[in-house]
DNA sequence: CCCCGATGTATCGGGGCGATACATCGCACG
DNA sequence: CGTGCGATGTATCGCCCCGATACATCGGGG
């Protein structure tokens, strides 16, 4: 999870762990919070082990202020195993747990996934969240007496967000039925669908 | 986290670990997805070593089938300790991050909660939700051309959910200062502020 | 009669998180 | 001019939670 991330910015450039955290936080900020650093080192190591990224001594820039000790920035890069893995970890639909954090990841990749992935992926998360909808529907009808005002106002919540994002789903999946992938408002500047490499 | 919970649970009245989840799937469903008995049982065993509740054998009902062989359902039940542990917690808001699950479960709970306490926790959510609407909107803004349709979007959605919960925390905080505390549609069978024991 | 799904208890490995420590850099304010 | 603070930057530790898995019992339907 945190790996296909990692794969996939450092699929677009080569980065140190600092910069690497910042990139990921805003690109996986709307479902995910912060990724903290006790997990990115690790999973920084973990992949560095498997040989799917490598670690360079930060090679100084041209404006770099020199670095004269040791400790200075690590810059870390994709290998080409790397960018397999990457590609193998694109097609592959994250659990089937409602709040994994792996859709919004997935989802974030988008421009690099094919199309029937990607409605696959988008029709995977509708049923999921159709599931939970249900059950919180279930809650709300069969055992509203049961519980006091507070939960049910956060049951309510609950299953308006749910429906919500199913709404938004539909969207989605209609859209990328219809033939145009992108999106409606604005353009982007990274072609879909060309792997490179 | 998962101890409040489980505290505040056996609080209402004893109850075996399946029980236990169950009640615990769908009185936190609207944050949080499931609770695994991976995390059950070791938090169960905690609880237990910290006196703050104590198994029973589970004593047979009147209606219960005869369990002949050992393994069968274990009771836990709440201390005098593990009440006022609970009573603790009840007023401690969570951590100051954004997805973090305190926030539902403390919701959850509402109704034992007295309405200082209730104010100041929906506050804190919501200063730390509009932090997060606030990034958002700072990306959106600032760097909407350097992001892909698919990025956008996610964000986008992101930023329609953070302004929709704001708005959720705005009406009931103005409800709770507006002196009646419970909900609107439906009644409650748990009257708030009356801690017994 | 037999199997299947619900009930029920429990463990294990892996991985993410918050807290923490430490070092350097640029700059603003006194 | 210097100093101290906030941003940049790397890294670890312990705690807790999760998914997968195993195992046992029970009621009921084919």
């Amino acid at each position: 999870m945190l790996e296909f991330a990692i794969l996939g910015l450092l699929h677009e450039s080569p980065m140190h762990g600092y910069e690497l955290r910042k990139q990921l936080t805003t690109k996986l900020g709307a479902f995910r919070a912060a990724i903290s650093y006790g997990s990115l080192y690790p999973t920084l190591r973990r992949l560095q082990a498997a040989g799917w990224i490598t670690e360079e001594s930060g090679a100084p820039a041209a404006d770099a202020p020199l670095l004269t000790n040791r400790r200075s920035r690590v810059v870390y890069k994709i290998t080409a195993e790397g960018k397999e893995r990457f590609q193998e970890l694109l097609s592959s639909a994250g659990p089937e747990t409602f709040d994994d954090p792996g859709f919004g990841v997935h989802f974030a990749f988008f421009a690099r996934t094919d199309q029937a992935t990607r409605l696959r992926i988008l029709e995977g998360r509708r049923r999921r969240v159709e599931e939970r909808r249900e059950g919180m529907r279930d809650v709300l009808s069969r055992a509203a007496e049961r519980l006091d005002a507070y939960t049910l106002e956060l049951q309510r919540h609950g299953l308006d967000a749910c429906e919500r994002e199913v709404r938004w789903l539909e969207e989605l999946i209609a859209h990328e039925r219809s033939g145009r992938p992108p999106e409606v408002t604005t353009p982007s500047n990274l072609p879909p669908d060309q792997p490179e490499q």
